[in-house]
DNA sequence: GTTTCCACTTGATCTCGGTCAAAGCATCTA
DNA sequence: TAGATGCTTTGACCGAGATCAAGTGGAAAC
């Protein structure tokens, strides 16, 4: 945070993971090594990026498109656990196999670290490891924010929250005033809607049809997703609506 | 957790977190300063440590006694999203307010650090902050561990797992035998357990008669509890067996 | 052009868990 | 001894969401 500042950020360029994660483009201003360790990779939609159990050779954030963390019992219910939009972070420095599965649930590019040289270069730059600790309680929060959620929101107020969570983290990266009507792309299938929100497809789309014939929302085919008040859609969240929408 | 074992515990009495977290004793063998940044603080059942959005000027453990992390939404509508049990740490360095309510379950003893002094012994002693990330990647897992029961799990399903999850806590402490029945009291009302299940304290009550029912447990009294078959209970939560029940 | 998918919608019915209500039971107080 | 008081149990009923099933619509494939 403080030790990023100071550095000049005009070639970050295709990086949009800078102020939040990790990043290379940022990092090697003081640390030239770190360009070596760092490389792409892309996967397609529906893709299972790491199986629960498996060993994880790396850590790395999203680029874009977007990740989901998923468990499964063994009769086969799932439930998401994370969704990881652009700039999220994923892995485990200091274990070895992942505790559930990471799927790619749209197109994807990440950009990844070898493990062990990024834990090594975590302790010898006190700055990253000090960055990814408030990351991780800030993923901390969001988990115990969602498991409000799971526990205690009907049906309509889980999807109004689902939709709150994607237009605000959308709304942050491609338009900067918080004023006037949001519109985004719905990146998730009912079914992944479903998985994350603890329901049945069914009900994501009884109650998206509900939003839509109340007037909350606006739909243009079945993912071009119109919200007219964002204020609104937050009370339909049961969220508190003071302090914007804007985290 | 390296630097740790170098150190000899024999005095650390009646701190019961030495393994998991920061603790005072172990880490006074390197850092004499330590001990004068450390307090006692005692709280009654039922009292609130911290109410959601609060300065939180301290970081601690729990030495005994059971507290709680709960949300509320503005209708009254509760969940727990934690549940802090002796050795638990809780505490946001860097951060300033706390995202829930902390409240003591039982009567409860913490083992308290300023923040301020605290967060400096953080950026001097690299270890410290290690363990604190290793912890919080820990909190993690479990939250999301707990957001599949919120998501998926039947009401049976729900105090199975909580069931489980105390007693597996209990028994790595009381008992070092993996073996024959598990017996302990219950620390938690069934309106908690409810908070924390996303049940009403109703349903906990008539899923607990049932599994004593079926003799998945015995009960004296409404809080002492036995399990005469641990992968028994574990089935009835659908959680998987094999490995055992010590994590 | 039509067939085949696949994601989605909508309807009918069922069920688990919530809601409302009453009562049991142990501990504390007067 | 008799209330209180707080935690718990149990019953009767209801409704939100699950389940089962049929149908829609658009894009890709033949």
């Amino acid at each position: 945070m403080t030790s990023i500042s100071k550095f000049d950020h005009t070639n970050c360029g295709d990086c949009p993971i800078r102020h939040r994660a990790v990043c290379a483009h940022c990092d090697t201003d003081e640390l030239e090594d770190l360009e070596e360790i760092k490389y792409y990779r892309s996967f397609e939609a529906g893709q299972t990026i790491i199986w629960s159990g498996d060993q994880m050779n790396f850590v790395g954030s999203v680029v874009s498109g977007i990740a989901s963390l998923t468990q499964t019992m063994e009769d086969g219910r799932t439930q998401m656990v994370g969704l990881l939009l652009p700039s999220d972070f994923v892995g485990r420095p200091g274990r070895d196999s992942a505790p559930y599965d990471v799927q790619a649930t749209t197109d994807l590019v990440m950009c990844c670290f070898r493990k062990k040289p990024f834990e090594q270069l975590m302790s010898d730059t006190p700055h990253i490891a000090h960055r990814l600790l408030q990351m991780t309680l800030d993923e901390l929060d969001a988990a115990r924010e969602w498991m409000l959620v799971l526990g205690r929101k009907t049906a309509r107020e889980k999807i109004a929250s689902l939709l709150s969570i994607i237009a605000r983290r959308d709304a942050s990266i491609n338009q900067k005033g918080n004023t006037g009507p949001i519109v985004f792309d719905l990146p998730l299938t009912r079914e992944a809607m479903a998985d994350y929100l603890g329901l049945t497809l069914e009900t994501v789309s009884r109650q998206i049809s509900a939003l839509k014939r109340d007037q909350v929302i606006t739909l243009e085919g079945k993912r071009h997703v119109t919200i007219p008040d964002m204020g609104r859609l937050m009370e339909e969240a049961g969220d508190d609506t003071d302090g914007g929408f804007l985290v």
